[in-house]
DNA sequence: GATGAATGAGTATTCATTCAT
DNA sequence: CATGAATGAATACTCATTCAT
């Protein structure tokens, strides 16, 4: 019973969810509804019942499916860390939330249809905007204190990030063997060790 | 006459030339031949005489048209320059060789199709290797000589050619307006200031 | 219980005219049944339980739903009536059970379907045939009489519904401005007169 | 030669003649792309090198095959006639117009098709305005004279067109027995007779 | 009776590609 | 070289109809 209480709801995701994993792989001009039907194992009408149309599944996907989330489930006290304790927790936060999660696949699906969906952009820019703030916070309060070196903490945080959807990209979209070849943890603790020697205040 | 000196290679350019206007506007998918042909001043089917497919129209602009010459005009005494100079040199040079150029529409291209066209990478990967083996040569010799703070070369090019390539991507396809409101200055001497914050040897 | 005294035939009644409804406005081809039931208040599913098909509710509700009654309800003593207050009589009873009624609906319908559906004509015939039998009737008796000049009282007949028909279809189908200046009652005494003395025996 | 210097024009022609036969057999909204190419002897995908749309096919038929000569290719002296043959001639041609050109099928496509396409009833509108125009200004004429009873031109010659048009749809439309069994002939003398009976001046 | 999820067949439309001219 | 008419295959979308619940 507990399973047919659930069928409408249940479709729908799983549309999506194969829906997310077809634009991913083909991008969403090649992927046609044929294909994602057959992946989420309905007949390409169904598709209809649930979604007014292609371009919605899509707008769909961006807004229910958004991992808005990076960043999110850290502890309360973060914000009393010394620096090389946060600036190591955030960056591995994000490196492995964009590289493990749905952002990839969400932002390749934008690259691929900027031109013709551009109102999906601020969910991109919306993603990354929290994790910006959340860092800016805290670099901005250590700065204050004297605990890290006095410059503009937005910008600061753009490089960070920067460097981390970077990484992400060249090793999950181009498979860049010269990114591929460094471990997760090889990177966030260079990529810490830059941060804290360029913000040290000394 | 003037008219007969086109010769078969600008005709060749010429519908590249178009191709990649059409391609970086509406995305492969989306570009049809004809409106390739309109924008090249000729017509569907001449195409045809010059490229054998569609694809092996993209593969010929990956190929030819890849403007594999950041970094390459530089003065010989780059070597000679103090980390400063050189970064800025360097940073302003990758920043406004991305953004200000054709490596965008071509990376953005590259990104919507990598799952139909993954022989391309390489095309991406290596523009982006040669930047980075210039800067990582540079990066090497300072730190033997003690100018800089010994660590690995490399994966330093990694994190201040990504804050770059982010930066760009950010602001010119995404349109995020944390990053469009700083200018290319301002980026420049904030990743440069950081830089020397996190190599310098003291 | 009042919901439930709505009676088996009250629910195709309702569903026939919700269809009617939708069929008239968007044409029948465009009427989807999802949108017909919407319009009865029900689901698309309920439409099988009354009728076999599409097509048999089509064909219901010109069978069932036909205004078979233009005319019928005349009093007793029409017959009696001078030639001038008979065809006034007749003409507004024509002009107003056209216009006003759910006969251009169905003449609407027939009309865009009589190549799919020709089996239904007859419908549509008989309800003119039924009318005009009728005046023909009364044209013949005064005819014979002399209080009419004498011609075929058929073809006579057919010219009255003729124009009464055309101008109901150029007003509320075609929307003719030409047409739609005139009121009703311009038109029915304009008809009368016309009709009056090309019958008047002088 | 000849043959190749029409091809474009030919083609044209050749899928609104089609369309324009599917059209009024079918209706336009059962008529598929698929039906209309094999009548015109070509593949669907062709259409659409000639028109935009099924849409921007129905519109050009309207446009450019409108049979808009009714009553033009009278004589120059029609004027002068007395009414008995201008009423003949007129009706005459206006009859045969109808029933045997393209009107009825313009008609009828119209019908079907009226929620839908609203904007193309001008052209029957229109159509039925030129013969109005014309047949009205010698009315006018004559009743001006005396050779006619003073009435309202404009709505006697809504009658007469009206009593026209409606036979033509009942005979070929309505396939109603009731008005096959008429000639031509038959019809146009009624007509002729009941019209100069109603409009002499006695 | 009543629902609405699901299907399958159809429809308009697009477009890379070919080829006669 | 160059054109553009023509094709065929694919694609998004619609909808009458069925049926498990």
């Amino acid at each position: 019973m507990a399973r047919t209480e659930k069928t409408v709801e249940d479709r729908r995701e799983q549309i999506m969810e194969a829906a997310l994993r077809v634009f991913a792989k083909n991008g969403y001009a090649h992927a046609s509804n044929k294909v994602i039907a057959r992946e989420a194992g309905i007949t390409p009408g169904l598709i209809y019942h649930y979604f007014e149309s292609k371009d919605a599944l899509l707008k769909a996907i961006f807004e229910e499916r958004s991992p808005q989330r990076i960043l999110r489930s850290l502890p309360d006290d973060i914000p009393a860390l010394p620096p090389e304790q946060f600036l190591r927790f955030a960056i591995r936060n994000m490196l492995t939330g964009v590289e493990d999660g749905k952002f990839m696949p969400l932002l390749q699906i934008y690259l691929s249809e900027s031109a013709n969906h551009p109102e999906v952009a601020p969910v991109i820019t919306g993603m990354i905007a929290a994790g910006s703030h959340f860092m800016q916070g805290y670099l901005a309060a250590k700065m204050e204190s004297g605990e890290l070196r006095k410059t503009d903490p937005a910008l600061v945080t753009e490089l960070v990030i920067g460097s981390v959807m970077n990484m992400a990209m060249r090793r999950k979209v181009l498979h860049d063997p010269l990114t591929i070849k460094y471990s997760q943890e090889e990177i966030i603790e260079s990529l810490v060790s830059l941060a804290l020697n360029g913000l040290s205040p000394g």
